[in-house]
DNA sequence: CTAGAATCGGACTAGCGAATCCGCTTTCGA
DNA sequence: TCGAAAGCGGATTCGCTAGTCCGATTCTAG
């Protein structure tokens, strides 16, 4: 019960901790999973030795990037007003997960090949996200405004697809905007 | 002109080559690309110095394996008949590509990530069937089967994408047919 | 202000995997 | 059949990166 009992850290530590977390997250934007971990201790302007002390293993630093990101996108789609109007919520959320989630294949791949899959806290951020996907989903196919056969499984397959899509046509939001007419035509009913 | 002259190979090279071609197209796609180079050259019952004579470096070996795998589409594509049915030919070439293309992208991740982008011989394979697809596609606008917005960029953008989808729906064929049925009538006029 | 605990930095270690090198084997034309 | 030339195998080298360790530094309670 008491093992996981943390005492608040000191000030610096604190400090380098969130500054470690910033700037893996925009590294690994920037120059992929694959940068030196001592890449990231430089630009955040700490050694490697703090690195690893705050995160064990690099696969750890990764997770945990994605873990925020993935608690960020679950914090805005609850802001979507799911009752009032179905359809748009559930739009508006494919579209929030897709614009959020720009270079997050690249990381789930990264993570999956070191096996991380059972980690309990991605788990718990990425089941965050698709219940509430899930009920946005049934809230637009009672709406008819969805085709009542596509489950949970196709949804999240489709928007990993899609941020795969928009990935593509990054310099062109124009383009992007079509692929989203096409994608959410396909999605109502015939 | 003449310097790429290249007299036949000997019995025994030419065997090698083509054992290791298979192997390591089957490997990669079991394990994926991180493999050491050793265990391809285990599997295909040579030596590693034997892998690295035929393929300078791992990075070639990758790119044949994926030429030969585009060139294979691109012969497949083109026994489509193009003229008769436009718009059956358009959609049966989407579910060709995305069908033969598994796995595809971890293939052209690894090969961008090595800046390999210039190579010609990739170049020549890809735009095979870019071309096609760019011509299909006019055809079934035409017809009026798809929407006159799209370009070329997003279709092939789309196929990446679909691609990734049907990657993580690998054991549901129920489910893929459901995404496919999404795409296409998305893909359709309003 | 001071002691000592917490934290830091970065030289260092360990281990992996790509690519090389060279003595040995196989092929094949004459 | 025989002798180069072509090809082979795999031990070895080399570079790179995750992760460790410990003396130096910084924080904070009293």
């Amino acid at each position: 019960m008491s093992g996981t009992q943390e005492r608040p850290l000191r000030a610096d530590a604190a400090r380098n901790r969130a500054r470690l977390l910033d700037t893996a997250t925009q590294v690994f934007a920037t120059r992929g999973v694959g940068v030196p971990t001592e890449e990231i201790a430089r630009a955040a302007g700490v050694g490697v030795g703090t690195l690893f002390r705050h995160f064990p293993t690099k696969e750890a630093l990764l997770e945990a990037v994605m873990v925020r990101k993935l608690e960020t996108i679950a914090t805005q789609a609850a802001q979507l007003p799911a009752e009032s109007a179905p359809a748009e919520a559930f739009f508006d959320c494919f579209r929030l997960v897709v614009e959020q989630s720009a270079g997050k294949n690249e990381f789930a791949q990264a993570l999956a090949a070191a096996g991380v899959d059972a980690h309990a806290t991605l788990r718990d951020a990425s089941a965050a996200i698709r219940a509430q996907l899930t009920e946005l989903l049934a809230g637009a196919q009672r709406a008819g405004a969805v085709r009542p056969e596509l489950g949970p499984p196709e949804l999240v397959a489709l928007l990993i697809g899609a941020t795969t899509t928009m990935e593509h046509l990054e310099d062109d939001a124009a383009a992007r905007e079509r692929i989203f007419a096409v994608l959410f035509d396909g999605l109502r009913p015939r």
